[in-house]
Parts: structure tokens; C-alpha cells; sequence
RNA sequence: GCCCUUGUAGCCCAAUUGGUAGAGGCGCUUGCCUUAGAAGCAAGUUAGUCGGCGUUCGAGUCGCCGCAAGGGUACCA
């Protein structure tokens, strides 16, 4: 990327356009098409009987007061090409868009600028939508949606309570993730690293009741359904991972001797290895420490558990740290060996997995192992990798290095059980203990409940009355909406309580069922609950009766073609799914998988200025930087990495400013306006165009793949749109309509005109290909080609001709689903007026009209090239091989030696054997 | 640590079920046009596919082992 396009992006001001630069007349194009689509309501979705339909669906945005910038492009723009390639191939099209407003970023806006954010969300929803259309997506904006609207998270609440109605909606105190800097809970996906993922706080275990769905219910249909759905892999193993079935045996442990004597109930995938348990292991949490730990060891016990309780998670899980635990004091029997083993404490164990106890198995484990040796526990070996090990087989794993956890080895010291392969081993094992009644085989998941309370102002109230007499209590249905009041104070009260809480009279009812005084649950719900049955609101958005039309939703679902980030791929898209499935259990839709396909959209990045000497690549903004100049700097940078420069930092509290010197270095980094690296689609639009800024996205590289912004290369694709531009203008004089009834004939008789025929139905056949495949990239580059090859025709052989209206007709129309504004315009120019191409029908490609009169064939011995042959497209094996043998390159390569094997590949190569 | 993805010209990227390594774009060079530049047009430019082994008549493509980059996830018993 060159200095001077760097210097272009950062300018705000859009009028330094040259003329020189500006062909054809774009801005005025797009903004009168933009306008006539609106007008005509030409993306209105239908529902025309005679169609098969097709939703396609991009991920539910939180109109953010950024607004958007070229990067968004890169998830809406082929989500339209889509909508318009399936329109003109016939379809009935969903393509609708809403608000995903509510949640944390609108909450801490408004807290910031102190100012509703009632009145905040549609202001932002409108210059999104406002951007979106300057781009030129084609959203049917009768059914836009906000989640915010008591209209829409009403059946957030008719959710809530169908699943509180299947016991799917539970409450329990649990500990979870605490922000001590927001004094707000975290869900899961929230946290990383151990630190928040907003303001990068410490985050800690805190206990509080919170509502759950119960997600785990569903584990094994999750699991099951992603076998039936074309998701990418990756995301399918994602997914997987994240549920994390396995199968394994429970079993009880005797504890002995100890004041509070019963059972420890623990769960191994390792059956195999019982009888080398030389431990037992319980998390600091375990219900039965207070009753096992014996009086000696009580204090130190306390200590640690202290200690564990305190500790946030990054402390928990930081890298290298050691394996502690500390002694109960008391005993267990192996019940499989009557063995005695010592039962200890550690945070290694997690409460949540499987029963919060494991038998530790150190020979065999590696962080039994590195426990056993921490505290000089005994490691009996249990599995060997030989057969020769299983003769004289080790007893004792003292002179092991680590743990031999291998999956593939024989069992020894195992009793009658000894000798077997691990994997028959397990088997057996398993089956003789339920037989003697010792365990059981279970299946676990490592997929947790879904934490829906927030203790926040911004979002659906939970309905759920809280009653002294009559417990929880769900809102009538003919009560909902509950709706959000308006509050003076959105902080939160942090003693775990949401701002709700402060309004008596939203707190204070009566219970439904008894009359008496009574207490509205003052939680929200998060925000993910609303992004899990928006694609079911969007196929009947007007509805007030019901969440969804149950004709419209069977009509629609599920959706065809889901694009967004992968980000999502364990949050959003399990929760979905859930809901989907649930909804479908109860008989409310009839499909179960919403995302029949899914695709994920590559990046953007954008050349950002960093701190040097973070390691995490901090950006450092360009607008604090002193004399910032981009072309200087980045030339300075070229010359010799990073360079000592200022910044002006602000002090908040005193309003004054200091100046630090900062090493600034250039890294990519998601492009976002928080880095002041952002291009913002009005910029482009106003330059190039939107058309243009469509066609950069989908050409530069891949749908999946990350892409680099450069405005410089976006230059390739505005010069192919003017030749467009050019080439067909220049038709339009001449243009003749009819052309269909006499091209076949003209092709007859001029060989020019067949060749330029060939190309045009190649065309078709290459971009409809693509298109369907989200090659938009090769799709691009096919229209290229086929503009540049009807530009010679014309240049060569006149612009009269049917073979050349055929051509610049189907070019527009192939171009349509890509760049919208040109593409109506120049159909116009044609004199095909009052149509959009948005209602016109595909291009169909006739393979006859395709298919190539001559082949180059390759000829090669030993499978490397010798000769090429020109011979006509339909020549037999014979005939090639012959002409192949004939060849005098061939002739000579093949004198003397013995042709062993002749290989024909038709329309392709002979591949001459020789020995 | 584990899982996923990706390595092809200076750069971004193409290459049906294995079958001519190059479609397209950016950049660069030269020419035309121009008072000059920009824009445009024309012609040209560069890799043998990250490394190794294997399967095959034939490997960028399939398999195995490495290396590098990016992303995800992390004590799940």
C-alpha cells in the first residue's frame, strides 16, 4: 500500500475529489436509483405461490453510535448479492433486517451521556439504515424489527415463561462471573482471559441467584442436528467441543473413619485405569469437606478453600501454575481394589464437570501426576505400552518422567482384568460394576445452563413475581408485555441488584395467584435471548396475537443461507438452535435446524497506528498523536520500523493534558472507529461509489477470507466498472430489443458473432456458478473478462450486432446482483425502462451455444508435456491417440522404447507410457 | 497444550471429480494520447506452488511428517 493512499483514507472531507478521477456519472446514478427502489417498494418480499422460496438472513446487528464503515460491508453486501441472485432466479425472497438494541453497549452509552437510551436506539437504527441503503442492499424495511420494542420483547417474556413452564427456566444461586469494575455479572463468552471482555477488569466467582435456561436438556438434539446442516466444519467442531460429550462410569467411594462418614460419587472416562487410583480428589466446593475433614486438618482446609474462593479465574487458569490441594485428613476405599486412598482438596477439580470429584490416577494422568508428585503421592502403573511389560509389569511409576496417558495399551496390576487392551479393559470393567451394583455408565457434557439474568436497566424484564406465600409466581400471559419502566439512575446498584429494583412501583404487585403483596423479579434478560428467535419474528414481523405466524414461519423456515461472523459460532448459534428445538418439541414450528446453511465473512482490516511496545498490538490513536501526518510517518516507518513519537494524553478528572513520548509502530487490525482507522461507506460512496465499494469487497478475495483495505486496489474495480460503463453506453444507440429472435441465426453465418456468442453463455454459466458457490471473487473476475472481450468485438466487428446486444444485455444482468445502480441504469439506457432488474429474469445459459468447436490437446509422455495438438472438440480416443502417436515430438520421445500404456482423458490429454 | 483454517509471481488472488501452473486485479516498465500531469488505451513484466517423504501414468490438488501465519479453546476427569 503506498503512502498516498493511506493519506486519501484518513481524509474526511469528501470534496477534494478530482474531476479527472470521477468517469461516469455515479453519484447521481446511485442516488436516483436508491430512491426509485424505495418508491416502488421493490424489495417487498412476496409471496408468490408459484415460487420456491428463499431466506437469507444476516446476523442481527446492534446499531452501534459508530455507525457503519466499510468493514460492515463485508457481511451485508454479499448477503444482498444473494437476495438479488436469488430473486431473479425465481425465488420469493426474505432478506429483512433489525435492531439488536438492547444490552450492555447501548446501557453504557447512556450511562455515559446520560440519556435514555429509549430515546438513543432509534436515532442510531435510522443512520444505519440510512447507510445501508446508500450501499444498496435491497432489505424489505416493512418488516424491520427492534428488540427494544415492548411489540417484539413481549414474546421474549412468552418465551421465558413457556420454557419456566417445562421446567427450562429455573432459578438458582450459583457463583458467576462478577466484574468488579462494572459490579456486573458476565456470561461465559464474556470473560476472557479472566478479565472482562468490555473493560478488561478482573473478573471473580461471586454468588448470586440467578435464572438459567436449561440448555444441557437439550445437549444430545444439539448435537444430533448438526449432522443434518451444511455449517462449516469447523464451527460443526466447535460446536461439538463446546457441548463436550463424554462417556464414562460413576461410581461411589466409601469415605472411612471419619467423623461425617458416607460417599464421594466421582466420574472417569478412564475406567480402564481404576484399579491405579491412588488418590481421590475433591473441588474446594465439594459439599462433603466440612463433614470429612478431620480436626487436624480443618484449619488448613479453611485456608484453602479461602484461597480458592477468592481467586478470579485468570488466577485459577494462569499458565505454569502449580497444581496445589491440601489434605482432608480423610479416607476413601477404591471399591474396585478395597485399596485405601487419601482424600484431598484441589481447584484443579471444577465443580461444575461431571460430580466436583474425581479418582486420581497419577501413573496415567498428567495432572494426577504432577499432583502425585507435588505432595509425594504413590503413582502405581495400571497400563503398559508392550506386551513384554505386561510380563513383568512395573508396580510402581516413581521413575516416570510424566504421565503415560496413551489410549492404545494393555492393563496390568489390574487384577482379573490384567492384559486386556485399554479399550476392552474400560469395557469389561464398566459392565462387571454395574453388574455388582459398584456404578454406573453415564454420558456428561461439558456444555453449561444458559445464564439469562442480567442485573442490568436495558433489557426484557424476567416476568416473574416473586410471592412470600406462593413462591415464584409467572406473570399471566394476558399481562405481558412487562414492560421496561423509565428510570432516573441505569448505573447499577452494585450490591448485585439492577436499577429496577430502586422503582417501587415497578417492584411492588400483587401476587396473581394469591392477592397478597407481592415482588416483580428485578433482573433482565441478556441480550442473546433476543438474537434466538429473531429470524421466526422476521417471516410474520406485524404480528400481535403470537410471536410468529405459524403459516408464515412453516412457510419461510428455516433460513436459507445465515452469514455472519464466527464469533458466533458456540454463542449466538447454540442458543438459536436451542430455542429453535424447544420450539419445535412444543409443537409451535416444524422445523428444528434454523440455519440450514451458514457462512462466515472474512475480516477487514485497516492499517492502524500501535503502540510498539505492547505486545497486544494497543492502538494508539491518530488523533492523540502530535503532527500526525500519515505519508511522513508511514514513510519514517518503512525506512526503520517503529519511531519515537507524542501523544497527548487527556486527563479526565483534571480536564488538563499531558504529552508522553509513545514508540508508534503500523500493524493490520480490525478496522473500528474506536481506532480510528475507519472508512466510513459515505467516503467511498461519494469517491467511487457505492457500486464500486460492493464490487471491492467481492473481489479483493474470498468471502471467508480476511482482506486488507486498500483504496488503491479498490481503483481496479471503478476503472471496470467505467469500461461497464463505456462498452455499453456506447451499445445503447443501436440497441435493438429483439435481439433474442435473431441471434442464433446472425451466429450462423458470422463466425465473430459465434465467438462472441461462446464467451457470453461461458459467462452466464461461470457467474451463476459462482455466485451459488460465494465465489463472488471468480464472479468478478468472469465479468472482467466478458466486458473486455464484448469491448474488442465492438472495437473490431461494429456495435450492430445481436450477438452484441446479447452480450452487453446479459453483462448487465449478470453485473445486477453485484453492483445494483449501474446495472438499472444501463438497462434503462437500453430502452428497457419501467423494469428493475431486481424482477427480471436470470440469464439462462445454453451449454450448445458454450461448447468450444476446437480442444487443445496435451500430449505427454510419462505424465510430462511434450506436444499440444489442436483437433475439434468432439474427437474420439482413437482419433486423439493417433494424432497423438503422430505427432513428430512424440515420434521421436517414443523411438525404441516400448509403449507400455496409453491414457485418454477426453477433451483433456494423451498421457503416452512408455518404458 | 488441544482443535480449526491457510501457505501459488513484489502484493491480493485463479486453477472441475488429481490432467497445459495463470483467469482477473494492484504495482512496475515502455509506447500512444496530452503543453504537462491525471485519467484512458496498447504492449510488456515476474512464480513452478513453504520444506520433506509417500500414493499415482500424472500431485498446487490426495496421505503422512515437519515449518510458518491466523483464529478458536483451555485443568471437563
Amino acid at each position: 500500500m503506498s503512502s498516498e493512499t493511506i493519506s486519501d483514507n484518513l481524509s474526511s472531507a469528501p470534496n477534494i475529489i478530482e474531476e479527472a478521477t470521477r468517469r461516469y456519472p455515479f453519484q447521481a446514478i446511485e442516488r436516483r436509483w436508491q430512491q426509485q427502489w424505495a418508491e416502488a417498494g421493490v424489495y417487498r418480499t412476496t409471496e408468490n405461490k408459484d415460487r420456491p422460496k428463499y431466506y437469507v438472513l444476516d446476523m442481527f446487528p446492534y446499531p452501534s453510535g459508530s455507525g457503519l464503515h466499510v468493514g460492515h460491508c463485508k457481511n451485508y453486501v454479499p448477503g444482498d448479492v444473494v437476495a438479488r441472485f436469488q430473486h431473479m432466479r425465481g425465488h420469493n425472497v426474505l432478506h429483512p433486517m433489525g435492531w439488536d438494541a438492547f444490552g450492555q453497549p447501548a446501557e453504557q452509552d447512556a450511562i455515559k451521556r446520560n440519556i435514555n437510551p429509549r430515546l438513543v436506539v432509534p436515532l442510531l437504527a435510522k443512520e444505519y439504515k440510512r447507510q445501508m441503503n446508500l450501499l444498496g442492499i435491497g432489505y424489505d424495511w416493512d418488516r424491520e424489527i427492534n428488540s427494544t420494542s415492548p411489540e417484539y420483547y413481549r414474546w421474549n417474556q412468552w418465551a421465558f415463561l413457556r420454557l419456566h413452564e417445562k421446567g427450562l427456566a429455573y432459578r438458582k444461586t450459583a457463583p458467576v462471573n462478577w466484574c468488579v469494575n462494572e459490579s456486573t455479572v458476565l456470561a461465559n463468552e464474556e470473560v476472557n482471559d479472566g478479565t472482562c471482555w468490555r473493560c478488561d477488569g478482573p473478573v471473580v466467582k461471586k454468588d448470586l441467584p440467578q435464572w438459567f435456561f436449561k440448555i444441557t436438556a437439550y445437549a444430545e438434539k444439539l448435537l444430533a442436528g448438526l449432522d443434518r446442516i451444511d455449517w462449516p466444519e469447523g464451527v460443526k467442531t466447535q460446536q461439538r467441543d463446546w457441548i463436550g460429550r463424554s462417556e464414562g462410569v460413576e461410581f461411589d467411594i466409601p469415605v472411612l473413619a471419619s467423623p461425617g462418614a458416607g460417599t464421594i460419587r466421582v466420574f472417569t472416562t478412564r475406567v480402564d485405569t481404576v484399579y491405579g487410583m491412588s488418590f481421590v480428589v475433591l473441588s474446594p466446593e465439594h459439599p462433603l469437606v466440612e463433614s470429612i475433614t478431620t480436626e487436624a486438618q480443618r484449619g488448613e482446609v479453611a485456608v484453602y478453600r479461602e484461597k480458592a474462593a477468592r481467586l478470579s479465574d485468570m488466577d485459577r487458569t494462569a499458565e505454569g501454575r502449580e497444581r496445589t490441594g491440601v489434605f482432608t485428613g480423610a479416607y476413601g476405599t477404591n471399591p474396585v481394589s478395597g485399596h485405601r486412598v487419601p482424600i484431598y482438596l484441589a481447584d484443579y477439580v471444577l465443580t461444575g464437570y461431571g460430580t466436583g470429584a474425581i479418582m486420581a490416577v497419577p501413573a496415567h494422568d498428567a495432572r494426577d501426576f504432577e499432583f502425585a508428585r507435588r505432595y509425594h503421592l504413590p503413582i502405581p502403573v495400571v497400563i503398559v505400552a508392550t506386551e513384554a511389560e505386561v510380563a513383568q509389569p512395573p508396580l510402581d511409576g516413581s521413575g516416570m518422567t510424566e504421565a503415560f496417558t496413551a489410549k492404545d495399551g494393555l492393563t496390568v496390576n489390574s487384577d482379573r482384568f490384567s492384559g486386556l487392551p485399554v479399550k476392552v479393559a474400560g469395557w469389561r470393567i464398566a459392565e462387571w460394576m454395574e453388574s455388582e451394583g459398584i456404578g454406573v455408565r453415564r454420558t456428561n457434557y461439558k456444555l453449561r445452563d444458559w445464564l439469562v439474568s442480567r442485573q442490568r436497566y436495558w433489557g426484557t424484564p424476567i416476568p416473574i413475581i416473586h410471592c412470600p406465600q406462593c413462591g415464584e409466581v409467572p406473570v399471566p400471559l394476558a399481562d405481558l408485555p412487562v414492560v421496561l419502566p423509565d428510570v432516573e439512575n441505569y448505573k447499577p446498584t452494585g450490591d448485585g441488584r439492577s436499577p429496577l429494583a430502586a422503582i417501587a412501583d415497578f417492584v411492588n404487585v400483587s401476587c396473581p395467584r394469591c392477592g397478597g403483596a407481592a415482588q416483580r423479579e428485578t433482573d433482565t434478560m441478556a441480550g442473546s435471548v433476543d438474537s434466538s428467535w429473531y429470524f421466526l419474528r422476521f417471516t410474520s414481523p406485524g404480528s400481535e396475537k403470537e410471536p410468529w405466524d405459524r403459516r408464515a414461519a412453516d412457510y419461510w423456515m428455516p433460513v436459507n443461507r445465515y452469514i455472519g461472523g464466527r464469533e458466533h459460532a458456540v454463542g449466538h448459534l447454540l442458543y438459536a438452535r436451542f430455542f429453535t428445538h424447544f420450539f419445535y418439541d412444543e409443537a409451535l414450528i416444524s422445523t428444528d435446524e434454523p440455519f440450514a446453511s451458514l457462512s462466515n465473512q472474512g475480516m477487514l482490516l485497516a492499517e492502524t497506528t500501535i503502540d510498539a511496545d505492547s505486545a497486544e498490538k494497543h492502538p494508539v490513536k491518530r488523533s492523540e498523536l502530535v503532527g500526525f501526518d500519515f505519508d511522513s510517518w508511514l514513510a519514517r516507518w518503512k525506512s526503520g520500523g517503529a519511531f519515537a513519537a507524542e501523544r497527548v494524553i487527556k486527563d479526565t478528572e483534571t480536564g488538563g493534558e499531558r504529552v508522553e513520548p509513545v514508540s508508534i509502530d503500523f500493524a493490520w487490525l480490525k478496522m473500528s472507529k474506536s481506532k480510528e482507522n475507519a472508512v466510513t461507506p459515505d467516503y467511498i460512496a461519494e469517491k467511487y461509489g457505492s457500486d464500486s465499494l460492493r464490487l471491492y469487497i467481492l473481489f479483493e478475495a474470498p468471502f471467508e477470507d480476511t482482506i486488507q483495505w486498500s483504496e488503491e486496489r479498490m481503483t481496479g474495480v471503478f476503472r471496470f466498472a467505467n469500461r461497464v460503463w463505456d462498452v455499453v453506453t456506447g451499445v445503447a444507440d443501436t440497441y435493438d430489443p429483439s435481439w433474442p429472435d435473431k441471434v442464433g441465426a446472425a451466429a450462423d453465418t458470422d463466425s465473430a458473432q459465434k465467438v462472441l456468442r461462446r464467451r457470453t453463455h461461458q459467462a452466464i454459466i461461470k457467474v451463476t456458478d459462482d455466485i451459488a458457490e460465494f465465489r463472488f471473487n471468480t464472479a468478478v473476475s468472469a465479468l472482467m473478462i466478458h466486458s473486455d472481450a464484448l469491448r474488442k468485438h465492438i472495437l473490431a466487428h461494429g456495435a450492430a450486432s445481436p450477438a452484441v446486444f446479447e452480450a452487453a444485455a446479459t453483462l448487465i444482468k449478470l453485473l445486477s446482483p453485484l453492483a445494483p445502480h449501474i446495472a438499472d441504469e444501463l438497462w434503462e439506457r437500453l430502452g428497457h425502462s419501467g423494469n428493475y432488474l431486481y424482477n427480471a429474469p436470470w440469464p439462462a445459459a445454453d451449454s450448445s451455444v458454450a461448447a468450444p468447436d476446437e480442444i487443445t490437446l496435451i500430449v505427454q509422455i510419462n505424465g510430462k508435456l511434450v506436444d499440444r495438438l489442436t483437433l475439434p472438440a468432439d474427437a474420439d480416443a482413437k482419433t486423439c491417440e493417433l494424432s497423438a502417436l503422430d505427432s513428430p515430438k512424440i515420434k521421436a520421445a517414443t523411438q525404441g522404447k516400448t509403449i507400455r500404456k496409453i491414457i485418454f482423458v477426453p477433451g483433456k490429454l494423451v498421457n503416452v507410457v512408455v518404458g
